[in-house]
DNA sequence: GCGCCTTGTGTGACCGGTCACATTCATGCG
DNA sequence: CGCATGAATGTGACCGGTCACACAAGGCGC
């Protein structure tokens, strides 16, 4: 309406107040929605508010009540399709219950820096999620203190990472589990495998649903290929398997890793899956496009970022009801780089 | 050190005035660096601020200086490897700067949505980002109010796209164009164009590089094919131009496009590069470990994120010299995926 | 000795909301 | 008819900082 060249102040309860005749109280409880106001002085509020395009400050909002609408994704990585995917599904449904989405990344896993990260993210008021996938997430999960309301995003559910703080899970365990046992009812004798980063240890839900499958089938358990994130890693562990001729079967902590993989095996000219095959985690976009396309795991990593968010919402406003633990059942999905053992083994 | 098993409220400034025995405005000078507190003073402050583990709260200060040290990145994706590296590098430089980053997806183009969302933005208080490379981003971004803090993120520096905004931009025109030439210079008698949601328009910059190049070159220009931005897309347009015996180069608005054009070339049985040459744009991570490996241009865009902030921040505050408009120079990488047109043609 | 400027510190108002309580007026009920 | 009750509204303090200004003490020039 009003258009002056300059940026004016926007307008207050106060202003919107005198505006209607009433006290900044009465507008108040108009856009909180106060039952005890007479309709005829909510339409008149309601005109003002219309008229002088008040919008309710976000700050003093968080500063006078307490409660800040606003959750912080700490997070080590924003680029990673599983990371990225986890972020998109807090983040929608976040938007959905109208509160802002902050993001800090744990640029280093050392512990001074985790804690500085986790303290910004306190400081921003709202509540935390942590991606705890890696050492950086699950050292900022338990670097969180108690009290303030965090959600971890967690690998599997056997080890509860800060005790009593609630999380959830995609069950990596599971697929990690169906992965291998997909690849032993091949017909291959044992299943090598290739670590993402946090999945080295004893403990880790992939590494553990991949051992388990092993044990079942009295397949030989060799060492896990320790890894990086990304298909560059993939390619190095690739080019170490593909040294040894009784390596038939490879399952990779990810996609990109096994990508990496694929590339290191054509390089020395073993053929997938005549010879290896390979089999990745998340399913990725890409991977149904690759050549020869990837078999995999599927997991609903939107879905796990929008049940960490209402999980935490549940926290945030006792009001919400918090979701029970919510864990999306891992999809195998069977594509071309996954066959029968060459003939001669 | 006070281990109460309460959270407490956490100490303000007076708590901290009351405990160094001065008041709370020297404190809020100690804070903030004021010459003129005598060192002994000063001293005092500092132990009791550390000894209450003062940290001042980010909500107040906002609410009281009207900076809120915070960004706001508005993008219509954030798993895509262009968006999310953009991302990634305004967080690194924000974080540098210890500002707050919030992001807000902008789910669909519709004007009424992306209004609500950037209002959303603006109610956040601080500066705002917002990554134009799309049909929702570029309305996000005329949406706006004036006044407000904004850098554009954008395709091309030849249309300004909010008037006297600030932003900051890949040469993609650049690297459009160098793609091009590289697979002209190998003998290919034109190149084909698969183009992001965006690049359809005359005004893009991507088609105008590819467009140019032709016409340099004395090429017929085909009509270029219109995507989306993941490899279903590129696999769809790819099984279109493979039908052509004529198409012997395509060069693809991105390398997940080019992923799926690869796919659909190797469905239909034509060699790459033998028989047909494909480029993309960006160099993902993965493009290098494609089979073949994929011929791209490389974008900076993390260093794009950072120049974003960068000139952002000069505009929050004056203080903070303004980056003149860094643009990064695109760099060609040829892999396997090019090579010269069969020699048949 | 006086005025004046500078240094160090304190006071009150304010940012834009919420919250607890006070006040007014119309009802219902004994 | 008087009084308790509840609806409708207003007042003052508060959240935790900042900002503008006041004020005391000390040094300097004249």
């Amino acid at each position: 309406m009003n258009v002056t060249g300059h940026t004016r102040r926007p307008a207050s309860i106060r202003d919107v107040a005198t505006a209607a005749g009433v006290s900044y109280q009465t507008v108040s409880r108009v856009i909180n929605g106060h039952p005890s106001v007479r309709p005829s002085t909510r339409e008149r509020v309601l005109a003002a508010i219309e008229e002088l395009g008040f919008r309710r400050n976000a700050t003093a909002l968080a500063l006078a009540s307490g409660r800040s609408r606003a959750v912080t994704v700490l997070t080590a990585n924003t680029t990673h399709y599983g990371y990225a995917s986890i972020l998109q599904g807090i983040e929608e449904a976040a938007r959905a219950a109208s509160y802002a989405v902050g993001i800090g990344v744990l640029e280093s896993a050392e512990d001074a820096a985790v804690a500085a990260e986790v303290q910004r993210a306190a400081d921003a008021g709202g509540g935390i999620v942590v991606i705890a996938y890696d050492p950086a997430g699950v050292r900022a999960l338990a670097a969180v203190p108690a009290g303030l309301p965090v959600v971890g995003v967690v690998e599997t559910p056997a080890t509860p990472p800060g005790g009593d703080r609630p999380w959830v899970w995609a069950d990596d365990r599971e697929a990690a589990y169906q992965a291998t046992r997909h690849l032993l009812s091949l017909g291959h004798e044992t299943v090598h495998y290739v670590a993402i980063p946090s999945s080295t240890r004893r403990t880790s839900a992939r590494t553990g649903g991949w051992r388990q499958a092993l044990k079942e089938a009295g397949a030989p358990e060799p060492r896990p290929v320790q890894s990086s994130w990304g298909p560059a890693g993939g390619h190095a562990a690739g080019l170490k398997l593909a040294r040894d001729p009784s390596v038939t079967a490879i399952l990779c902590g990810n996609d990109d890793l096994a990508l990496g993989v694929l590339r290191a095996l054509h390089e020395t000219g073993r053929p997938v899956p005549g010879e290896v095959s390979v089999a990745g985690f998340d399913d990725a976009p890409h991977s149904a496009f690759l050549t020869p396309s990837l078999t995999t795991v599927r997991l609903d990593f939107t879905g796990l970022g929008r049940s960490a968010f209402a999980l935490l919402h549940g926290v945030l406003e006792e009001s919400a009801p918090v979701a029970p633990h919510p864990v999306s059942v891992p999809e195998l999905v069977v594509r071309e780089s996954s066959g029968p053992p060459p003939a001669g083994t």
